[in-house]
DNA sequence: TTATGTGGTGACCTCCCGGAAACCACCCTG
DNA sequence: CAGGGTGGTTTCCGGGAGGTCACCACATAA
């Protein structure tokens, strides 16, 4: 087996990296994984993301096979996304970071107050 | 206490979020992390990050107080980055996200593949 | 006397991310 | 029939992120 290192530029898995350590990736990965959703409720759910890129996003997280798309011909059209098998085990270890972001957010914007008094 | 929430938009957590589900962040966390680091030190580990862009991606990190920053007067001056208390509680879940890239790089490019040639 | 290492900063330029809006297809309602 | 609403994709264009290069001050090495 090859040597997988993200810390090598050339590195496949940093390409992965850069899909995954990613504010919109996680915000949708932790939504999707709870409960399938389709587009627009999303869209609603994760407030301030555009169209185009959650679109985008939604297409690279099915390409790298964390999510399943299901369009069904109602109309209008709907499309549902759920998490795959493998974006459920990314999933809790990415929502964790979000959660994180929650549970010291007070302990940061301190932080940053001092830093930015100390100036 | 207000009711922190990463999925709306004005809230100090998104901004927070923006900062540490980063590949940059994630790469630079995990190492410093693991060990007291210096500047140029770190910059040749992480294969492929300019100078510009560390020293912003530090000096972030070091405001929201995840990593401390310490100069020495030598010559040639060197500086010292190491984690904080608060910093280690993110390094050890973010750092989940980069291993979890090198884990599952081999099933994501097979997924890869498949979407790529279904098309 | 150059070259190297150290930790950056600033200027310049380019490229791509992302916001806004158009667009398509179709139903419902007045 | 005309207009409005919904679900989802795509086009257009401006701004900001980020790469490259130069530079600083100083000591040691070649």
């Amino acid at each position: 087996m090859p040597p997988y290192d993200v810390y090598s530029a050339s590195c496949p898995t940093r390409l992965l990296l850069d899909h995954i350590a990613d504010k919109w990736a996680a915000l949708i990965l932790w939504r999707v994984s709870v409960q399938p959703i389709r587009f627009n409720q999303l869209r609603r759910e994760i407030q301030g993301i555009s169209t185009k890129v959650l679109s985008q996003a939604l297409k690279r997280l099915e390409r790298d096979g964390l999510i399943d798309r299901k369009a069904f011909a109602t109309v209008p059209m709907t499309v549902e996304y759920s998490i795959t098998p493998l974006g459920l085990t990314l999933a809790s270890k990415i929502s964790a970071i979000s959660e994180w972001a929650e549970s010291n957010i007070e302990v940061v914007m301190a932080a940053q107050s001092r830093y930015d008094s100390a100036a």
